[in-house]
RNA sequence: AGCCUGAUGAUGUAAUGGUAACAUAACAGUCUUUGAAGCUGUGUUUGUAGGUUCAAAUCCUGCUCGGGCUACCA
């Protein structure tokens, strides 16, 4: 161990229960985990904490992890989302075990499963509605009472369920049960449906099967026939845990272990593919993959890198308490990457036309600019620069505020990489809106070799009003205006606190060189922010995406003071 | 109401009977040709009441509060 690393991690509470199991030897010191997506809907952040633990307990213990599809119920899942689901997995940097897996692999051995149970005794073909079946289960407080489909024989449930099988019964027609105690205390283990009759079209088995395994069925049973040893799921399944058990025990399976911690949750936005679904259909988004979407594949257009994504999910942490995490310690993860990797570039987003009147008309000069002061090999690229230049309007200030400075009547400030200029005149319209600022620069000056001896704290960005290249960008914010969406009352919509501002297209004033940009290329536009060339944007004309802003304490400071 | 489950600063996570740590956020300062980044510093006595112990966030008991469970969804 290197000793000037001897910090010890601690285990989080799944790593222990590992750790302890491989010192009694529950399964021989082998690990082995697995990630089983529903493919109705895209992956998204919380997703990508059980990825991170799921395929990082495997990695750690030197064991593996499989991909396993849960794809039992053909009416909602859908080929394209199994292909988006591996697309980001991949791009997360893990790889599964072997070849993909899915439920509907086993349907066979789950049908086998389901015979044994029943020849057992344990299972039961039930004929009653939906509403009697939930009638029956009774309440919390109050036993559930079975009904006479319970007394069938095995003999006859087996012929029975063999019908179902073979289609002679309408959909919703019959079921079948699990006979476990209708007066258990746990709902779930009263006479669970592990088999319902759906004629639906199945995007592996096709029309092979009208019958269809319940999750709380196939999924102890995936886990045991691949040799899982620990199950992580979230901690809704708690409950599901002792069918789990009964299932396995009674089955003779394997005894794969499952274990639940506490789902993520973010502020400012929704985690539910059902509410997520909402949003695609009502177009209040542009699609899943819209960059303010907390979609792994939204988040990969808006900018966030798989790096962060990754050291957000180890910080976040593994436990049983239900939490709300701060998207602030998300962004924090992706500046701290982005600051490392991304390119320096300059671009004016609301310009106020600047003319330096001491500086030659018609002249061009290029200037040197350090593409990453972060990064010794990242080069240097050159800006040109000339007698007139765009400046963010919001670097001037005709009345600064206490503290301000940056560019103000007569005074002085530095422009990135090249000179000092001075601001000598203000040009406005006939409703006294500046319209132009009249400048006048400091010609010993220039970044790298300057002798002024002039002292000017501010450095603002600008761009060549002579040589520069328009772009497009969209400028995201929060998805919703409130933090924890579950504090929305029940009688009202999520979609009603959608935040309207949460994108709006800008164009701005960039440096020629960002005419060159790639489609998923990350710049940071200097004192404004992340950005990521859209992967929609044409080759000649880059759509820049606000992957999020650059820290900004004056603007904090400004809201204090006002 | 019955069962399950949880409670540590603003937000997360740690401390596994030995005197509360780490990260983010916030605030203060420093540095700075990005008011960015960096660097330094500041705050918690662990839901509550009691008990065991030389010693309790850790063990025991009661209470309070939060979440989940009555889908032919996963």
């Amino acid at each position: 161990m290197n000793i000037e690393n001897n910090e010890v991690k601690s285990l989080n509470f799944i790593e222990e229960i590992i750790e302890h199991d491989n010192e009694t030897g529950k399964h021989n010191k082998r690990v082995l985990t697995r990630f089983p997506p529903e493919p109705n809907g895209f992956l998204h952040i919380g997703h990508a904490k059980s990825i991170c633990l799921n395929f990082g307990l495997g990695k750690k213990y030197s064991g593996a992890t499989n991909l396993r599809f849960d794809d039992t119920n053909p009416t909602t899942e859908k080929v394209d989302y199994v292909n988006s689901i591996q697309n980001d997995v991949r791009w997360l940097g893990f790889e599964w075990d072997g070849e993909v897996k899915y439920a509907s692999d086993y349907f066979e051995n789950l049908y086998t499963c389901a015979q044994t149970l029943i020849k057992k005794g344990l299972a039961y073909v039930d004929f009653s509605s939906p509403d009697d079946i939930a009638k029956q289960k009774g309440t919390p407080t109050q036993a559930g009472t079975g009904n006479a489909y319970r007394e069938t024989s095995a003999e006859e449930n087996l012929s029975l369920f063999e019908k179902m099988r073979k289609g002679e019964f309408k959909d919703g027609e019959c079921v079948l049960r699990a006979k476990i105690d209708m007066a258990s205390p746990n709902m779930l283990l009263r006479d669970p449906v592990i088999y319902r009759i759906k004629r639906a079209h199945h995007h592996r088995t096709g029309d092979n099967w009208c019958i269809y395994p319940m999750y709380d069925f196939a999924h102890p049973i995936s886990d045991a026939l691949e040799g899982i040893t620990h199950s992580i799921c979230t901690l809704e399944f708690e409950p599901h845990r002792p069918f789990y058990e009964w299932l396995l025990a009674e089955l003779g399976l394997y005894n794969s272990q499952q274990i639940e911690f506490a789902r993520l949750n973010l502020t400012y936005t929704v985690m539910s593919k059902r509410k997520m679904l909402k949003l695609v259909e009502k177009q209040l988004v542009n699609s899943w993959d819209d960059p303010r979407m907390p979609t792994i594949s939204g988040m990969r257009r808006r900018g966030y890198t798989a790096k962060a994504i990754r050291d957000f999910a180890v910080a976040v942490g593994i436990s049983k308490r239900e939490s709300m995490l701060d998207v602030s310690l998300l962004e924090h993860f992706i500046r701290e990457d982005l600051n490392k990797i991304s390119k320096r570039v300059m671009a004016v987003i609301d310009p106020i036309k600047v003319v330096i009147s001491n500086y030659e008309t018609g002249k061009t000069e290029l200037l040197p600019a350090e593409n990453n002061p972060e990064d010794s090999n990242a080069g240097h690229r050159e800006l040109s620069f000339s007698n007139t230049i765009f400046i963010e309007r919001e670097d001037f200030n005709e009345n600064p505020p206490k503290g301000y400075f940056k560019l103000t009547p007569n005074g002085y400030v530095r422009l990135k990489h090249a000179y000092i200029i001075k601001c000598e005149e203000l040009i406005k319209d006939e409703n006294g809106n500046l319209v132009e600022i009249r400048a006048s620069y400091v010609e010993n000056s220039k970044s790298g070799s300057d002798t002024s001896g002039l002292k000017v704290k501010g450095v603002i960005h600008w761009v060549d009003a002579n040589n520069y290249h328009p772009v497009q960008i969209n400028w995201y914010d929060r998805l919703l205006t409130i933090e924890n969406a579950a504090d929305i009352p029940e009688d009202e919509e999520f979609t009603d606190y959608i935040n309207p501002n949460s994108l709006k297209t800008i164009t701005a004033w960039g440096e020629k060189s960002l005419a060159d940009a790639k489609a998923g290329e990350h710049f940071q536009f200097m004192r404004k922010g992340y950005f990521c060339v859209d992967t929609e944007s044409a080759a000649a004309a880059p759509i820049f995406n606000l992957t999020v802003e650059l820290k900004d304490s004056w603007a904090k400071e400004l809201k204090k003071q006002s």
